[in-house]
DNA sequence: CTTGACCCTGTAGTCGCTACAGACCGTAGC
DNA sequence: GCTACGGTCTGTAGCGACTACAGGGTCAAG
């Protein structure tokens, strides 16, 4: 291992290690701007700190509950700016919890029709495939 | 309208119109190879007849049942080739089922966890944002 | 002083569309 | 015939959220 002095100048290795995400995924935030871009070693490379870690972790977790990255710079911006964000917080929050119900929905949906014609179809031994048939001949859905 | 006379000649947007999907998307699944490219006119204009029409159905339908374009294109393998197709279009939905079912278990987490912080939240009005206090503490999954 | 592991940058690919730009065609009205 | 307006044609670029290189630089150990 290069230097990991305690609490000082993770490397991008380091860091995707410890937050669980891919290097690659790192790399990306910063370029698209969820990530403030790090101090640099004399010689060009990263070098991350604590702060670095929680906001990687926070868009990591937002990530992991479906949020899009657009909504995910919104919520780093409510964290940055600092004033009431809890209302403003609580509609993302809201708006996509609807966003993931109406998901929801629709594989649901998908589900009952797929679950009916596996079934139908049985140990595949049929001449017309139900399958088939369903796709072919009506809408599969309402 | 330019030429309608039955059963013969539907151009492209008239295609899309009967079918429900759009214009461009009928282009693109043309040229990935899911629909077979139609005869011409003298001037160029595509000529679509109805098996085309149903042939496009059949991938609408499956697109509606979360199939990806590579199922869809094996579905269609399975449909042109007419050996036993039932057995393996079984297994194909299936495999399609559980991804879809991995999915619903996924959403419903997220849907569990922005449903308990939008409710801690409440008005908003609260100073420490449950929300942005759980993105940052801990993980927010299991 | 070489080897090998890491880091850097930029670019292209993925999936399933969607949206142009710029050129052609075809019909209706005058 | 001429023009205007819509439709069609092709090719290409963009979206979101990554992922995967290629081709180079750097650093520490042997």
């Amino acid at each position: 291992m290069r230097d990991q002095n305690p609490a000082k100048g993770l490397q991008r290795a380091e860091l995707a290690r410890r937050t669980g995400a891919n290097l690659e995924t790192v790399r990306y935030y910063e370029k698209v701007g969820l990530l403030p871009p790090p101090p640099r070693t004399a010689s060009g490379y990263r070098s991350y700190d604590r702060a670095h870690e929680r906001r990687l972790s926070f868009v990591l977790r937002a990530r992991e509950l479906g949020f899009s990255l657009e909504e995910v710079r919104a919520l780093l911006r409510l964290v940055d700016e600092r004033d009431q964000p809890c209302a403003e917080a609580s509609r993302l929050a809201a708006a996509h919890l609807a966003d993931v119900r109406a998901k929801i929905t629709d594989l649901r949906r998908m589900e009952g029709v797929l679950k009916t014609v596996v079934a139908q179809c049985g140990d595949g031994t049929r001449p017309d495939c139900p399958l088939i048939e369903t796709l072919f001949r009506e809408a599969a859905v309402e």
